[in-house]
DNA sequence: GTCAAATTCATACTTTTGGCTGATGTGCCA
DNA sequence: TGGCACATCAGCCAAAAGTATGAATTTGAC
């Protein structure tokens, strides 16, 4: 960031430079002076294009940090390894009928384990909980 | 695209009628031509790093993550702009209400989106949309 | 300018999910 | 032994999500 603006400031002040030589040298007056404007606007629409870029581009940060789930936030948020378990089914896409069925037990059961979950992670839908937990890094 | 550099086409014309006019009428002759080609300088910088981030959006949006959206993934199972606007709605846990009024569109409209994603990406369930999705790697 | 794809919306119906309340059984531990 | 966390289940209702079908508009490409 403060490298980009630094080299733009300099490739700024090179350009005015460039144009003031230009200017006095020979072209002002065997150029129209739109000419000479629009030579401007040119250069800087590109040096803008390029600033803005490098100004936008962020690092790429911890490429493949291999994922380590959150135990603390875990601990944290007093889930239980039951309640874990249908949140990572959750995650996985089963309805509460697959996930009953997998767990050899009622969807009653899935819904109340659900509904804790919901409250413990502060969400009222399964994707949010999904991204909720996610943000927490107790799930992939 | 095509609609970024036709903006930027009208920008342009713009900026330079607005500065032929004032040029013409007062201040060409009271400011020094510095100061004017300061001006144009700077605005067409403005106009460049606006061109520059429309015009890759997207690449720019996800540099700043450690992930890369599979465009051959979104392109194969030929998802469409909008549709993949609602897939990230949904991953991020929004309702269909809460993405209709991000859009501005009704929720039958999300529906339908949503519908004809799940059969894109052979999915029942937004859960297991978002699952699919992620193993795809057109989302994070 | 035409044609296909994309976007938008509606209606009607079914399924799934979520919210709430209450209940039972088990193991732990202070 | 009473309290507590955990796991189990039920029933009810409402809200959200999903399915199917049809259709009007807009947009993009050729």
């Amino acid at each position: 960031m403060r490298k980009t603006i630094i080299i733009y400031g300099f490739a700024m002040a090179a350009l005015v430079g460039l144009l003031k030589l230009v200017e006095y040298k020979y072209l002002i007056r065997d150029i129209p002076l739109e000419f000479y404007i629009g030579l401007v606007a040119l250069l800087f629409t590109a040096l803008g294009i390029w600033a803005g870029l490098r100004l936008t581009r962020h690092k790429v940060i911890d490429l493949s940090a291999p994922f380590e789930i959150d135990t603390i936030n875990l601990q944290k948020l007093g889930i239980s390894k039951r309640e874990y378990e249908v949140l990572e089914l959750i995650s996985r896409g089963h309805s509460n009928q697959e996930i009953a069925d997998k767990l050899f037990v009622s969807t009653s059961t899935i819904k109340t384990h659900a509904a804790n979950l919901f409250a413990k992670l502060d969400a009222s839908r399964r994707t949010q909980a999904i991204s909720r937990a996610k943000e927490l890094h107790i799930i992939q």
